[in-house]
DNA sequence: ACGTTAATTGAACGTGTGGTCAAGAAGTGC
DNA sequence: GCACTTCTTGACCACACGTTCAATTAACGT
C-alpha cells in the first residue's frame, strides 16, 4: 500500500447517489458530478469505473441507505400494519411540492429511463422493487388488506410519479386516505 | 403560397411521438429523430421548432392517440364500471414484457425525466394526467369503488412503472385482479 | 413559360459529452 | 532519507450533440 486515499468513499456514494438522483442517468453530467463528489474525472474512473458503474453504485446506495430503512419500517411489529402503510404513504405526501421531494424514487426514475436499455440497472432495480414488494405482502398479511398488496405496491410508485409531476400534498393526501381504506 | 410541403404532417407528429416514447428526451437524439420522421433537423426546425417544442407535439400527439381513447372508453355507457377498468388494467398486461409495452406510457416517462426541468412539460403532463384522474372518477362513481379513484388512479401508473421494470405478464394480472377486487 | 415563394437539403458551427493519459503529489515501508 | 507504489490532477481526445444557414429544389400564381 502507498498513498492512501483522499476522501470518504461513503461520502462520495451519497453524493453519486444524489447527483443520479436528481438528474437522472443521461441529465447528470461529469460537470455535475465532479462538483458534487469534490473529486475528478480521473479519480472517478480509477476508483469506480465509467459512468454506467456509477449509476449501479448510485442505486446500491439509495437501496441501503432509503429502500433498506423503509423495508425495516414496514417490518416493524411495535406498529400496526395500517400504521406501516401509513408511514409509507405519508413519504409521498411529504415529498409534494418540495424540492427534494421531487426528485421522487431513484428506483421509479431508473425503471423509467435505464430498466429497458442497461440490462445490470433492469436487475437491480427489479431486485429492489421487489424486496419492497415482498415487505408490503408480509406487513399486510393476516389483515383485511391481505390479497391487495401488488395494489398497494403499484399505488406507492404511482403516486411517485404524481409526485414528479407535481401534484399537491392535498392530493397525495387523497390517495393516502384511499389506501388506508383497504384497512376498512 | 409556394412549394407545399412534402411530408404528412399526422405521420411525422406520430412519428416523433413514438421516438421520444421509446427513448425519452434527452435518449432521443436528432439522428433517431430524423430517421423516424424522414426529415432532416432543417425542417424539422422550420416546421416545429426545436427539439423541446418536438417533445411539446410529441405529448399532445399522445394525448389524442393514445389517452383520448382510453377516456372514451373510461365514458362507454355501454361497459359497466368493473369493465371499463378491467380494460385499463388489461393494456397492462398486455404490455408487459414486449418490446413496445416498455415503451411504457409517455406521460408517465414524461412527468419522471422532464417534468421537473421543463414548465411547459409540466403543464402539458399535469393536465393530462388530471384528465384520466376524472375519468376514473366518473367512472367509479356510484360504485363501491367511488372513493378509490385517486388510488386506481396511481396504480394505473405504478403499474406502468412495473412494466418498464420488466414484470411479468403473471404480476400484472395480479394486479389487474386486485384493482377489480376493489368492486366486490 | 416564368418569376416568386416556400420547402428541403446537407454541410458547417460551437459546445459539451464521456473517456484517457502522462506528469506530479503524497503517503508507505525499508 | 530514499525508493516504491498509489492516488490525484488537469489537460487532452474524439465524437455526438443541438442548432444554423446558404444553396438548391419544386410547386404555385399569373
Amino acid at each position: 500500500m502507498a498513498r492512501p486515499r483522499q476522501f470518504d468513499e461513503a461520502a462520495v456514494k451519497s453524493a453519486l447517489r444524489d447527483v443520479f438522483w436528481e438528474h437522472g442517468y443521461e441529465g447528470a453530467s461529469y460537470a455535475n458530478i465532479m462538483t458534487a463528489t469534490g473529486l475528478n474525472k480521473g479519480s472517478l474512473y480509477a476508483s469506480f469505473g465509467d459512468k454506467r458503474a456509477l449509476y449501479q453504485h448510485a442505486i446500491s446506495d439509495y437501496a441501503l441507505s432509503h429502500l433498506a430503512p423503509g423495508v425495516a419500517m414496514l417490518r416493524d411489529k411495535s406498529l400496526t400494519p395500517q400504521d406501516r402503510i401509513n408511514n409509507l404513504m405519508t413519504t409521498l405526501v411529504q415529498a409534494a411540492r418540495t424540492q427534494q421531494g421531487r426528485w421522487g424514487c431513484l428506483l421509479c426514475n431508473a425503471a423509467i429511463d435505464q430498466s429497458p436499455f442497461d440490462a445490470d440497472v433492469e436487475k437491480s432495480v427489479a431486485e429492489a422493487l421487489s424486496t419492497l414488494r415482498k415487505a408490503i405482502k408480509l406487513c399486510v398479511k393476516d389483515t383485511t388488506a391481505e390479497d391487495k398488496a401488488e395494489l398497494i405496491w403499484t399505488a406507492y410508485f404511482g403516486g411517485h410519479v404524481m409526485v414528479k409531476a407535481g401534484f399537491s400534498k392535498a392530493v397525495m393526501r387523497t390517495h393516502r386516505a384511499q389506501v388506508l381504506s383497504l384497512f376498512a
